[in-house]
DNA sequence: ACTATATCGTTGCACTTGCAACGATGTCAA
DNA sequence: TTGACATCGTTGCAAGTGCAACGATATAGT
């Protein structure tokens, strides 16, 4: 079979779409907070997991553990996180938000509800099939 | 609301799965032919749309110029393309499929339209709807 | 205790990326 | 024709990326 649309290739449509709403979403708070797609990753987990390592990080959010490091170098820098050493296993490092980085959470996501609520109006009534099948995606771990 | 599930967030959802995808189908091309995603997207828009300018891979398949004109000067120092420019117009180019590039279409479109299928099979019943949708969210230009 | 092996986070490296600036070419109005 | 402006493809640059290698630390078997 030698014939082939792109625009009914599935890996196509999900890097475009994706591409689309990562950028449209991320420029809200890029402009606003000055933060990256990774920082945003890693503070978001922080703020709901407390205290975590980089390599927890990394399994969770699906990121490679120098893209988590070098995220968090950054938040360092600029007073959103710390970074200790874990006394327990001297290998693992502690992450933890700041008062500085606390606050730019609540900033932010009502920003992030609000978009995630902006998409599924536009999804209407398909809003929850449409999720279900991300989901089994997601999980069948292709 | 300072709740915040990044699991159920959207964009998040998307960039997974899409990396996802597109990292399992472009492993199939670059181990076996050597060429990158942006090369393989270029190469495909040649194969169904003949000879057309930069420009218009561009426009038509969602890549930045300079991306599409670095992937065109790898695709023709592989021989897969050549470029020439346009006489009506000597801004443009005209970029084309070589016998070799012709080829090498030839072999990965079966595995492209396998990999489909796969993912076809993997939504089942669902397969319809979630295409609606994310032609829909497409279409809509986010 | 000692050695081999594994894991953690960082870093060097080569490569890709987006963006802005550029030269070349085309268009259009005066 | 000339001059102002737009468009095309390329390139310089700074920043980000994945991957492999590294030192530091932990674990397990002997």
């Amino acid at each position: 079979m030698t014939n082939f649309s792109l625009d009914d290739f599935l890996p196509y449509q999900l890097a475009v779409l994706s591409a689309q709403i990562s950028n449209e979403f991320s420029e809200i708070y890029s402009e606003n907070y000055g933060i990256t797609v990774p920082e945003w990753r890693v503070v978001v987990h922080l703020y709901n997991a407390g205290s975590v390592s980089v390599r927890e990080i990394q399994a969770r959010v699906g990121m490679d553990k120098s893209k988590v490091s070098r995220a968090a170098t950054r938040l360092k820098k600029s007073g959103h996180i710390t970074k200790e050493t874990n006394a327990d296993d001297r290998r693992l490092l502690k992450l933890a938000l700041t008062t500085k980085g606390h606050a730019l959470m609540k900033q932010i996501i009502p920003l992030a509800n609000d978009f995630e609520d902006r998409l599924t109006q536009r999804l209407g009534t398909n809003d929850e099939p449409f999720r279900a099948m991300l989901a089994t995606f997601l999980k069948a771990n292709i």
